[in-house]
DNA sequence: CGTTACTCTGTACACCGTACAGGATACACA
DNA sequence: TGTGTATCCTGTACGGTGTACAGAGTAACG
């Protein structure tokens, strides 16, 4: 269920959010604002983490920061910019240190577990899209680093961006997965060995093995070796190494290394 | 916004339904049902197809099908279960052409092209998780059908499995992006380049280029490339050519071919 | 000191999935 | 043939969502 992100509204009030400028209530007049924007954005973040993103509802946040639901509005223009802010937030808090001194296959697989690590700490920020990102400070810093595993290997501006983005995709598609399964298992109350112990029978009745010769056989080994349908850690493992030959196939094209 | 999927329910009741068993009202006993769970499943996929996931509600498709709401839950248990029937149901009628004399990238390559025409033809399946798929007719012909691809090429039956996941973890993940452009350019009234043309100046305020050298550098080309922030075309064609090679350094190590 | 801009709040609306109870229907059986 | 009963279909209702709107209170400006 990816939630919706701005897009809507005043992208130039998205901007200045991020950014954190003055603007808006910054005639004086009038009562203070009895909360800031950062503890706003910081309870979000905190009850996304902890009780997932579908339990981020204008009127949860409120609740959290002890005021009426409607105030939060004053904050935010609405529930997709406090999106933008969190995620903005969460991006500024990564790691940043510098890798240029280790070879390219280090470096993009740091950037790799830098993200991976994102996801593990607020698992929420897989299931939001990241098409036209909250282009704010957290994000154009982590743009920034994470450009730099790409710099010095022959690719021209356009492949250095196109195999970020390659990599964090995969990423990305990878943690939701994961969080998905995690999901399902949650809110089944039936974990994913029960869940391949009560259909496996089941569906072996029901389709046979004679009609789907290998699907039967490769998902039977599959299944057992994972223990159940489907292994998110093996299946990020897997992936990345084929990440990284298929990006390393194009860098050592481009120069010997 | 994923939307969830069954999982939660009885699992002999969805299998039953997926391969359309004559289980539940074979009494006889009773008034006959007015529509078929084929005509339900069918108008909740066009439904889906013409106006998008969030517009399938028990309510449009009992309208749809000129019955009240509530009639819906005799024939399915619920929504998630009419997603798996989507589901599947979309599966079953992808074209399952043998390519068994064609080289392996070649067949690779026409399974995620397979691949990205069902999520051209219903954009809403990239939405749904697929993790725990729906184990029916539709996704076991498609199992076997793409599992055949990756025969003979060294693979034991366990990176088959992951060697095509990988694949399809990598099509969905385009085809959600490439969703959620179209879903941002129809909702915010402003397309990718009336966005662009309106946040870059205000982000080149807030920024400064000397803050993020490499990101303004790299950021800018790929937008005026692309003509916005993101080309699904473009990372679907760079990301497919990482794909295969990434995929050949294994199979390559395995057999001479 | 009055005006005004701002914060905060309660109420209300349209939507969602679906639990529940009751009426209509048509077969199974005495 | 009459009756019991399983099933289909329906209306109403509940708790949830984001947020539009109107009003009350507050503090700085002219």
């Amino acid at each position: 269920m990816p939630t919706d992100r701005s897009s809507a509204g005043d992208p130039a009030r998205t901007l200045a959010l991020l950014w954190r400028e003055p603007g808006h209530g910054a005639s004086g007049r009038g009562p203070k604002q009895g909360r800031t924007i950062d503890e706003v954005v910081n309870t979000a973040v905190e009850l996304a983490d902890t009780a997932g993103l579908e339990a981020v509802t204008m009127r949860r946040v409120a609740q959290a920061l002890d005021v009426a639901p409607m105030s939060l509005y004053t904050y935010v223009p609405g529930k997709a910019e406090l999106l933008d802010l969190m995620l903005d937030t969460v991006y500024a808090q990564m790691p940043r240190a510098d890798h240029a001194d280790r070879p390219w296959r280090a470096r993009v697989e740091a950037i790799a577990e830098e993200n991976r690590a994102l996801f593990e700490r607020h698992p929420w920020v897989a299931a939001v899209s990241t098409v036209r990102p909250p282009l704010g400070p957290g994000l154009m810093g982590k743009y920034e680093h994470e450009l730099r595993a790409f710099n010095a290997l022959g690719l021209d501006d356009v492949e250095m961006d196109a195999a970020l983005t390659y990599l964090l995709s995969f990423v990305q598609a990878a943690a939701r997965a994961a969080a998905e399964v995690r999901a399902s298992q949650h809110d089944s109350a039936m974990n994913d060995e029960e869940w391949w112990a009560a259909n496996g029978p089941l569906l072996a009745k029901a389709s046979d093995a004679t009609k789907y010769p290998t699907a039967s056989r490769v998902g039977t080994a599959a299944g057992e070796t994972h223990g159940g349908p489907y292994s998110p850690d093996y299946a990020y493992a897997f992936g990345l190494r084929r990440v990284l030959d298929g990006l390393g196939a194009l860098i050592e094209s481009r120069v010997g290394d």
